[in-house]
DNA sequence: TTGGTAATGAGCTAAGCTAACTACCGTGAC
DNA sequence: GTCACGGTAGTTAGCTTAGCTCATTACCAA
């Protein structure tokens, strides 16, 4: 494999992921949750209890866009607002049973676009795409 | 490392990649060339001359969405739109000079958010994300 | 003529940002 | 203890970006 330059190599990702995001978005893996709202349902529940803020600094998105994204969320019984004990401008996010469900569902789904993709891929190329996966994220975080 | 199963890889990459992706989305490589269109373009110039069904294929979207993107571009003078030489209902497109000109600036573009990023990586890690970069546009592909 | 292809316009949803506003908190001065 | 001030949290409103489907028009090939 020949070795590109950072510049190069940083238009070849950006392409890969433009794309693939682009393709993910196409897959409702639970009916009507969209990808955004699967993921920030994820995080919520990996998390724990978190507070809009929180929850929007994990997924890199701005607290306005979290506060529409849980609204939908709520209004489908997936998560559960409640007050903070001890601070009047804060709310707890918290999963609920309904959500912890999906959040199963969807992670553990067999059929699943992605999974499916990655389970016809070779086990180098699977351990390849997990360190990926970590460098990746440690990006998205800077 | 320890090493995952398929469904768990799928979800430890579908987050970086919607995170990713929406980090990017922040970054104007070009004062006001989006994401999208600066990938199109690119996209434009690598393959050189194209059909907007093309260059949508090769996007990953359906052509009205490629449609309003070459609008875009065409008004900023970046891509030229002629007729197809034989067939009445096709246009080919190509980049302009400007359009060059620009692909050239984004691409290697030192100050470039994601090559900074990228820089910051050691080799292993710049050589795994380039391994990981062809795998993605594969099931991008897919 | 018929069936198929290409491109576009219209209408809609998803996804995300910024600005502004309201409510609340913590701290320091009095 | 009270109050003012600066800061924080969450939300609403308005806007742009991103993308799809459906429908339409024009053109092609058999």
């Amino acid at each position: 494999m020949k070795r590109v330059s950072a510049t190069e190599l940083a238009a070849l990702l950006q392409g890969a992921i433009i794309r693939l995001n682009r393709r993910m978005r196409h897959t409702r893996p639970l009916g009507e949750l969209t990808l955004s709202q699967l993921s920030a349902l994820t995080s919520l529940e990996l998390g724990g209890a978190l507070s809009p803020r929180e929850l929007a600094e994990t997924e890199r998105v701005r607290p306005p866009t979290m506060t529409r994204i849980i609204a939908k969320l709520e209004n489908r019984g997936l998560v559960r607002r409640t007050p903070h004990p001890t601070d009047g401008r804060q709310i707890i996010l918290t999963t609920t049973e309904a959500g912890r469900a999906a959040v199963r569902e969807a992670t553990q789904a067999k059929q699943a676009w992605l999974a499916e993709r990655l389970n016809e891929l070779n086990e180098e190329e699977q351990e390849t795409l997990q360190r990926a996966a970590t460098i990746l994220e440690k990006i998205a975080s800077s």
